[in-house]
DNA sequence: GAAGCGTGGCC
DNA sequence: TGGCCAAGCTT
């Protein structure tokens, strides 16, 4: 199964603190990453060798999934771990193999079948993204990034993903696993900026394999060494296949120094009131009366705003006084 | 560019 | 325990 071709022949391995001198990228050969010290084609192989070794077997990975099953996958993964994803991600397909399946229904059954994915609005924009599809791309996922990105819920991100996993094209995949890779292995620090800055999109690029279906791979791959070993907390480095040549590692792992990275409370907000308003009727299977709204939060005008917030959103749709259901 | 947007698991 | 984090997008 590992056909390995390439011997990755690393660096010898430096001192646990050894810094990296400014020297040592001015000494590197041309084709090498600054930093990291690897020639291009040995960092990829030693990346694409681990990932045959070590991918999950996930079901939107294999060779029979529809680049609609590939899109769902990448919405559902917006922001939410695998492990929630995939019962979700199995149901949907059953329900709706394709995108007119589901571009049919009204966009409040996508809402329900979402369950408790999180960040509902995802529901309606992939909804929107298959109605899209069905009337103005003859039913077919487009296979550019660009029409993809014109897509409800489609980001840079997104296209990219779908464009280099659902039709093997080679594009800059950079998620927030990629980042953190990136910001160890090759700058040295412990985490990327909050925003994406134009150096990472710079670094990302310059690391792309030049072969298309290559570049895809490595793309997934580079993805999936963050998620299971260049984790945020906790990274199991020696099981890393970068570990002697990460610019992090050689730099004696040093903590993170940027800004405060913003927490995300959530007890109390308008965020929580929505999500108990949004459960009561995504369970109900009809219309709900007011009453049983204001039973999930004591604060009236907390939940008036919150009702409101999710009604603007499309989230809900208002029948007739005092009554509310999933939009139709 | 920052803020808003769900939910659950983990250390 | 609770802050932090999880394959971002939109405004």
């Amino acid at each position: 199964m590992a056909a390995n071709t390439v011997t990755p022949v690393l660096p010898a391995p430096a001192g646990p603190a050894a810094p990296p001198g400014p020297d040592a990228s001015a000494a590197a050969p041309a084709d090498a990453t600054p930093k990291l010290g690897l020639p291009l084609p040995v960092l990829h192989a030693t990346v694409l060798d681990w990932y045959e070794a070590n991918a999950r077997d996930l079901p939107w990975r294999t060779p029979d999934a529809s680049p609609w099953a590939v899109m769902v996958s990448e919405f559902m993964l917006q922001q939410t771990p695998v492990k929630r994803v995939l019962p979700v991600w199995e149901t949907w397909l059953e329900r709706w193999p394709t995108p007119a399946d589901l571009a049919a229904e009204a966009p409040g059954e996508a809402v329900r079948m979402w369950g408790r994915l999180g960040y509902p609005r995802r529901a309606l924009r992939l909804h929107g993204a298959a109605v899209a599809i069905t009337e103005k791309h003859g039913g077919e996922v487009p296979d550019d990034h660009a029409t993809l990105l014109s897509l409800p819920g489609v980001g840079e991100y997104t296209a990219a993903a779908v464009a280099s996993f659902a039709f093997g094209q080679r594009h800059v995949v950079l998620d927030t696993n990629v980042r953190r890779v990136f910001a160890r292995a090759v700058t040295g620090a412990e985490y990327p900026a909050q925003a994406t800055t134009a150096a990472e999109r710079r670094t990302a690029t310059a690391l792309l394999p030049a072969a298309e279906r290559t570049a895809a791979t490595w793309a997934v791959a580079v993805m999936e060494l963050g998620a299971l070993v260049c984790t945020a907390r906790g990274p199991e480095c020696g099981d890393c296949p970068l570990f002697t040549s990460c610019a992090w590692q050689r730099a004696g792992r040093p903590p993170y120094e940027g800004p405060a990275r913003r927490g995300q409370t959530y007890e109390g907000t308008d965020r929580q009131v929505r999500g108990k308003l949004l459960a009561v009727l995504r369970e109900a299977h009809d219309e709900v009366p007011q009453a049983r709204l204001d039973a999930v939060w004591p604060d009236a005008v907390q939940r008036a705003r919150a009702l409101d917030g999710l009604v603007a959103d499309g989230l809900v749709e208002p029948v007739e006084q005092g009554v509310y259901r999933l939009p139709r």
